[in-house]
DNA sequence: ACCTATTAATAATC
DNA sequence: TGATTATTAATAGGT
């Protein structure tokens, strides 16, 4: 329909193709409309040309969302159920992977197991005997590790306070021999009091008190 | 383009206007199949009749999916995504929820115990004791209903030996008087060979042994 | 964009 | 439905 009949295949004149677009695109939306309005059809038709530019058709009184519910259960096919399924599948996977879990730790906590035969409870009970073993086995842990702490301090305080002694007599000493005046010798000092340069770091335990 | 002009208005004879509706879905199938050919355009076409038949056109090399997606984009229009989104945030939710427990678990079995500070040993041994004493407690009820039922059986078969006893004597002495000959008195029966009619249907003790 | 010769679509009819 | 055909509508190529 024109001057001359054409193939129908790819324009290759880029020119020629984008206005040949143009010209049937005008016509397949007038077809559109014209059939919604002759037939009462329901027509959606989205159009992109070579370039990526998008033109859109839809019926009125309707939407493409409407059409493309309407077109799913006509065909059967999946357009967003699949991936709406997949997300819904992943749910369900993860919901009932947290019910067990809820169960298993309300059965631990001693909850809910009125419903529990007497065999259901023996694992149970191991489970907890077995935890309590564990827990406590740490605590004991850390326990003797800060007992070491202690002695370790303990030890390096009773050395300091040794050598500060002797410092502290030979100081004494050479000041009572320069001014003659003024004692203080043997003094035991409380951690707290002694002079900065000699405190002891304490040996981090690698454990945080608190958090 | 017919044999007369028509108006673009709804055709209200029913056939004619099912008529035209084929003929011209096939023409604008036919137009949208050219003009992917000859334009490199892409064409999704989703056709409903007034019956409610659905035809559908997509180019080939792409899905109505892959279309829809593009046209979300070009159009910044919502289709699937709001659905999605939602339940996008639940997965997250729950697995979330999920991981907490798997910790709360991990811990109360004595695993993963290692970044915990005593501080936080605390609560968790709380709770196994706690388990641990519900069970136990649990399961004390059963020895006792177990032990119970066991008594209240010891009594019930004492009870039944002896009345089975003092009839069998009697019926001895009936049938000595009677034929004067096969004796058969004092017998104690195990419970397996004590007459059907006799034997007790012990007690149900409501818990299932096994399931 | 417009024009128009020509082809394509299709309304009426069978 | 399906085929035919007179007619209108769409459009290819040129300006």
């Amino acid at each position: 329909m024109g001057r001359g009949k054409i193939e129908i295949k790819r324009i290759e004149n880029s020119t020629n193709r984008q206005v040949t677009y143009s010209k049937r695109r005008n016509g397949i939306m007038k077809k559109a409309k014209e059939i919604t309005v002759l037939c009462d059809a329901e027509v959606s038709l989205v159009i992109f040309s070579s370039t990526g530019k998008m033109s859109e058709y839809c019926s009125p009184n309707t939407t493409l969302i409407k059409l493309l519910d309407r077109y799913q259960k006509s065909s059967g096919k999946r357009l967003w159920d699949a991936k709406h399924e997949f997300l819904s599948n992943e749910i369900d996977r993860i919901k009932k992977e947290n019910d067990a879990m809820q169960i298993e730790l309300r059965h631990l906590k001693g909850e809910d197991i009125n419903s529990l035969t007497p065999k259901e409870l023996i694992p149970i009970e191991e489970a907890l005997e077995n935890g309590l073993v564990n827990v406590r086995a740490k605590q004991m842990e850390y326990l003797k590790m800060l007992e070491k702490n202690g002695r370790t301090l303990e030890e390096d305080n009773n050395r300091l306070n040794f050598i500060l002694h002797h410092q502290q007599m030979g100081i004494d000493n050479g000041v009572r021999e320069m001014e003659n005046g003024y004692h203080q010798k043997g003094r035991n000092y409380s951690s707290s009091s002694m002079p900065l340069a000699f405190r002891v770091q304490p040996i981090q335990p690698n454990l945080q008190e608190s958090k």
